[in-house]
DNA sequence: CGTATCATTGACGTCGGTCAATTCGTGTGG
DNA sequence: CCACACGAATTGACCGACGTCAATGATACG
């Protein structure tokens, strides 16, 4: 599902051609800034990246959190100008394109172009989950969703001892900035759904305890999950 | 920017070979429906096309309303079933394609893979634009962005005479849907966005009188529209 | 002219925000 | 090994933005 892994063998080489090599971010660095041109695309090969947009205000609405898989960097030209930052959340290892010859790649590849589409496709989706989580649900359910939906997608990622529970690189702010809440209300409501035996949660990992009665209080269908 | 349009002329034949006609659909009317499987995809050609989707609880969130050059109905495969429903505001037509051959279409096509996957590429930042819209605004500046988008999107596409307002066929009902807040607290933000000399909106209808200060109000950034 | 839909307004309640203090955990330097 | 520092988590008191409920008014349509 990544965007130079799984194509079809022989073409394999033409992206292999045109990529510039692996590389590693450390924790707490920056692929790319809201506002400034970015030569280069990013396939997430490990590690956890955190988009976000900032306001003229200050305030930062998270946007995604990206897992392995992901292709960070590429959007319809503003200018070359990135309308959003990616910051690293662990340590993680990209594969790195320089990004002007990729539209002339797309053409060439029509497979790759194809497989962009529905990258991009089920970003779409995944940003009207987001957007339905956080425009019609109280503070208790938006959380019990997103802890499952992410919980999901890590487990179908990393391979996941049941019921082991999870590394989650996250504050409560991190949460918080996703949800379009404050972190001291999110503390709180996280305070209620441990209290309840529902999730255990501390510093970067995560457990669930009772997935069925989460996914109530969140109206969470993890048959609708297409968001892998 | 739609998806049959601008191509160069000598490939259009390929995409009109495929395409199954023109259609017209009533207001109130749907073009499809979320977790039914549809066989069409539909490029709109005229008229208001709202997205939303429906929560078990009966709520709804509004995900977008399409104008003219919007495609409509594609996604990647949950096994066919759409995840939300697009119903007409007002009459509307519509250029109507078979879905089952566009996967193939698409590798005989490379552009037509390019533009879907701009396309999305565009829809996916017009999520983010609006979850941040809900996440981070209070419910005046919401409004405020919301309305100044808006407009751009239809001044864009119509033909506006300067200052004269543009056609606007939603309720309160639907702006309330849209941005995560009651019909009720909408009234009550819009009357004094009202009073406040910034607009004027009744039934179908929207002008802007001050758009400087409403982009102060709702922190809209006119150049940074890309979402044309 | 009657009915349905949408807009408007007020009274009241609450969910979640703000402010501020305390605790906890981890890393660092003496 | 302990003292300190710093960021994150936690908790309480208070408040305000927004929701809920209910009634009334305006418009369009048959």
């Amino acid at each position: 599902m990544t965007v130079c892994q799984p194509f079809v063998p022989e073409r394999l080489d033409v992206v292999e051609t045109f990529k510039k090599g692996d590389r590693v971010f450390p924790a707490g660095s920056r692929l790319y800034q809201q506002g400034v041109p970015c030569t280069e695309l990013y396939n997430l090969l490990d590690g956890w990246v955190m988009l976000y947009r900032l306001l003229p205000s200050g305030r930062r609405q998270v946007l995604d959190f990206a897992l392995p898989g992901a292709f960070l960097g590429w959007q319809p030209n503003a200018m070359g100008r990135l309308l959003h930052d990616a910051v690293c959340l662990t340590d993680v290892a990209v594969c790195v394109f320089p990004r002007a010859p990729f539209p002339s790649l797309m053409r060439e590849r029509p497979e790759l172009a194809e497989r962009l589409a529905w990258l991009q496709a089920r970003d779409t989706i995944s940003a009207h989950d987001h957007l339905t989580n956080i425009g019609k649900r109280s503070a208790r359910a938006r959380l019990s969703h997103f802890l499952l939906e992410l919980y999901a997608r890590v487990e179908h990622r990393y391979s996941v001892v049941n019921g082991e529970g999870i590394e989650l690189p996250l504050t409560q702010e991190h949460i918080a900035d996703a949800l379009g809440l404050t972190n001291i209300y999110v503390n709180k409501t996280l305070r209620t759904l441990r209290e309840d035996g529902l999730v255990r949660l501390g510093r970067g990992w995560l457990q669930i305890l009772n997935p069925s009665e989460l996914a109530v209080i969140g109206e969470f269908d993890a048959k609708a999950s297409h968001l892998y």
